[in-house]
DNA sequence: GGATATTAGTTTGATTTGTAACTAACAACA
DNA sequence: TGTTGTTAGTTACAAATCAAACTAATATCC
């Protein structure tokens, strides 16, 4: 192949595509079979954990999720016991989110899960190559 | 944020699939807009300009596409006149695929858009980033 | 106060995807 | 030949996603 052939594998968003969907089918087992997750709850759950209670609204601002994929996991995370709302007196458009005990000991699990997933990933990389994707990766989102 | 601290940000799979996400919806209005293209659609047209004619069961193992999708996918494709499928003598389960004129002057098209949309994306990163970038992600495809 | 516009969140219907069962053709081997 | 197994591709049904319309509450402006 020489230095001209532009292919797929070189065309970025399919290579991200690639790697992306490689590394989160070995991540969701995790989330989906422990606990009957999708992948949206999972970011919602991890939201709450790691950042504390909050609204819809500050969970589709963080996570670049659009209000109707909130609004359903939300709901299935109410149905699954791991989440409560509390509406707030000051504006009753709002609930405050927060995760139940149950939840909070899902989140803990799934934060360990996910850390030391992450590191075994980045066991195949040098400390150089990691600052580079994680920089790389960084800039393409806020491009 | 301690260098202790676990972020979303920091999680591969998290970060990579935001990166495909952000780079993906670039390119993708491309093939929706101009010619009502899903994306696996737009893969298996790739496939066929780029490497010529195949069966399905090849798209589906170059691509590592699902059979059930690429089968939509040249559904969708031959219904929009860019395919056109030849069955083969020797064993009649099998179908040559091919791109019609019509089919690769679409490639041909969106081979340039790709390219341009890529190059535009490399202007971000010095030739050493690109370099680290596509092989941490062949790497984790592969893993 | 009352009309109009925004905002948070939900619901609905259409599109897309995933999973598993299915059909048709071929292969292997008694 | 006939039985059993495999393979390529399709179909059918369930699950998930997306966009747009909708509801209820609040904000704005006269």
């Amino acid at each position: 192949m020489t230095e001209d052939e532009f292919d797929l594998g070189r065309f970025l968003p399919y290579a991200l595509s690639q790697a992306a969907e490689a590394t989160s089918m070995g991540f969701q087992k995790f989330y989906r079979q422990r606990y009957g997750m999708l992948r949206t709850e999972w970011r919602v759950l991890f939201h709450l954990g790691r950042y504390g209670e909050m609204t819809a609204k500050e969970i589709c601002e963080r996570a670049s999720l659009h209000k109707t994929k909130v609004s359903r996991a939300v709901h299935a995370l109410e149905a699954k016991r791991f989440l409560s709302r509390m509406p707030q007196k000051q504006d009753r458009r709002l609930e405050t989110l927060s995760l139940t005990r149950q939840g909070v000991a899902v989140y803990d699990d799934l934060y360990e899960t996910a850390r030391s997933y992450d590191a075994a990933l980045a066991r195949h990389f040098t400390e150089q190559e990691r600052e580079v994707l994680r920089h790389c990766l960084e800039k393409l989102v806020n491009l």
